[in-house]
DNA sequence: GCATTAATTGGTC
DNA sequence: GACCAATTAATGC
């Protein structure tokens, strides 16, 4: 396996919670008590109902974190990507995860034992402090989804995933740096794989988006945007 | 190259 | 707008 270097020194995730902590004294021990793991494509790593081990930091790689839903549907609960944090709702306040998280690709991911994460939060306030801020918004757009789910239609719902897609993950030549299946865009906008797909064919013809082999190009973004302003 | 999985399209409720 | 079925395209082994 080829070797990865994790090191928090010259890691280059800016946003990642330890990184941005790191100038603190205190950080250093702290960091030293990491431990990594890879997951591959398709690989579960964080799995329902089992018990919490602490927090994780993605190193590199992308994860969907979701939730099982009656009759096994799967809601994809977020996306996230190198330097964003998962795991961290159910910590502190129960010893199992609520919630499951598969890899999108090849992923490498930091984690920090419930001990250490206590240790961190209980003797760095700014530390804690900024993870507060990070629950509140968590939140926040947590309640923006429900608000979402229920008052937007399908259209409307892929659009704005769309949009959320090119906005989380940039792109490239125009094309979304992502891959995600219709399946997974389903899962994200609360629909099904075949609608998205009809979805995708009618937003082709009227010119708003082009696939390039797997990948998507926004065409015409604020036009997008207009469609769902008002629910925004 | 073959087998499995994903995407597309049409139809039914 | 979800679910099912049939066909075709893509991908993995």
């Amino acid at each position: 396996m080829k070797r990865i270097n994790t090191d928090c020194a010259t890691c280059i995730n800016t946003n990642c919670f330890i990184k941005k902590h790191l100038h603190l004294e205190k950080m250093q021990d702290f960091v030293l008590q990491k431990n990594n793991f890879i997951c591959k494509k398709g690989q579960q790593c964080m799995i329902e109902g089992a018990p919490i081990q602490g927090l994780y930091f993605i190193h590199k790689g992308k994860v969907k974190v979701l939730k099982t839903g009656i009759y096994g549907k799967e809601h994809i609960v977020r996306l996230t990507q190198e330097g964003d944090t998962i795991g961290f709702r159910g910590f502190g306040t129960s010893n199992r995860y609520h919630i499951g998280a598969a890899a999108l690709e090849d992923t490498v991911l930091c984690n920090f034992s419930n001990e250490v994460m206590q240790n961190i939060l209980k003797t760095i306030p700014e530390f804690t402090y900024d993870m507060m801020l990070f629950y509140a918004e968590e939140l926040n757009k947590s309640e923006n989804n429900v608000k979402k789910i229920a008052q937007m239609n399908v259209r409307e719902r892929v659009i704005d995933t769309l949009l959320y897609l090119l906005k989380k993950f940039g792109h490239t030549n125009n094309l979304i740096d992502i891959n995600l299946s219709r399946k997974e865009i389903a899962d994200f906008a609360g629909t099904t794989d075949e609608q998205v797909t009809r979805i995708f064919s009618s937003l082709k013809k009227e010119g708003l988006i082009k696939m390039v082999g797997k990948k998507i190009s926004l065409l015409q973004v604020d036009k997008m945007q207009r469609e769902i302003i008002e629910h925004k």
